[in-house]
DNA sequence: CTGAGTTCTGACTATTTGGTCAGCTTTTTC
DNA sequence: GAAAAAGCTGACCAAATAGTCAGAACTCAG
């Protein structure tokens, strides 16, 4: 162990973004287990040392970094308008999450392994702030089945399908570039991708997009 | 590098699967990364150089354990008919797909995390394997699109949440069962689940369930 | 300028891990 | 029943890796 119970300077809190940015990256390609702190420290190009100055050891660095995309989520998706229409509840969280997946690919696709692997690596108060959150929505989706404004669907398999849909967007960007033929996407091919995954969850829920085209 | 270029006898086919079984789940626990070949030999309580006997490198290993899934895979979901009713199709692919993941889902869970992972792992033959079968399946959804036999959708989104919702309920087997409160889920329960799935798959294509009812 | 605090790092260690191998035992074959 | 082949394994080894640490180098308030 080293690190902790220092003074912070803006240096250092400098140093120490540059060594997360690039820890980032690596958990990311490698997951944790194939994550190597001698390529973080590469990456970030400070010596290996330097890595262990700021973060004890490698499990702190994950947790660093989970911590960062958890926090990210949360603070984008968390409220929910219990009057609001369920259409528009959906593709708006449908949007801010392809957008959250834009903006932060590496995060969102670190969240995705850990989800896959059992959440082995997230520490028991982010783990319970992540459960919480889906809970909050499916009683809300639970709710919208009563009083009948959407067709019966399992609330769990409903925001899995969400999660998934984009998630998916998300990872296969190779195979999506593929199919459209380009290298990177702009902002205009992120917009019908949206599209086309909140038509598809809306009509899971057997709803009409609002004001929109329901190009799918 | 040990293995290879013997003749095979029951005794040693027996106990290659026993230790192929306990690979399966030491790298379904743990990922190809976090995988230990001594913990495979502990749980296929045979000496360590024995796994290398049979196996030479962990590779070989992974790739054997990886070939046995993807067969089941293509065994099991190959043949699509042209001139089917896509509903019927799309019903019973999903449906074997669940039944698959019921039986296999050490296996399956090992696919998810490979394709997650971008298929870092795969052999080249296999992924070029998957990635057809992956083709001719969306090829397929392309022509009942053209004749106007299904709603538009992008044919990769759908593959995708197809194999996503199945997928997840093989995951989260937890949390579906805290849903149901159960501590095992019976067959029924199995089919209760496929019925959910296959009711959300058909309505993002405008379908309706033949001949079942259409519990979601 | 100075000195106290912070940042940095080369060189090191302890441990873990995949893999090897010589020689033993068991099974098969003729 | 004996020679050949296959199966088996304890004791190794080389490489890789997370983590340590003593002390050099830098920063900046006073």
């Amino acid at each position: 162990m080293t690190a902790t119970g220092r003074k912070i300077t803006p240096l250092g809190n400098r140093r120490r973004d540059q060594i997360l940015r690039a820890a980032e990256a690596e958990f990311e390609k490698y997951g944790y287990e194939g994550a190597r702190i001698q390529r973080i420290a590469d990456l970030a190009e400070v010596p290996k040392a330097n890595v262990h100055y700021y973060f004890a050891s490698k499990s702190t660095l994950y947790d660093a970094v989970l911590s960062n995309v958890v926090d990210l989520w949360n603070a984008a998706l968390a409220p929910i308008d219990a009057e609001a229409d369920p259409a528009t509840v959906l593709e708006d969280y449908i949007r801010m999450k392809v957008e959250l997946t834009r903006l932060y690919p590496a995060a969102t696709r670190i969240f995705a392994q850990e989800m896959l692997g059992g959440w082995q690596h997230l520490s028991e108060h982010l783990k319970r702030e992540t459960r919480a959150w889906t809970e909050h929505l499916a009683t809300e989706i639970e709710n919208w089945i009563r009083q009948g404004r959407i067709l019966p669907v399992d609330p769990f398999h409903l925001i899995f399908v969400i999660w998934a849909t984009t998630q998916h967007y998300a990872e296969s960007g190779t195979q999506v570039k593929s199919i459209y033929r380009k290298n990177s996407l702009t902002r205009q091919d992120h917009d019908r991708l949206a599209d086309s995954l909140v038509t598809m969850v809306l009509r899971v829920c057997g709803l009409e997009p609002v004001g929109h085209d329901q190009r799918a």
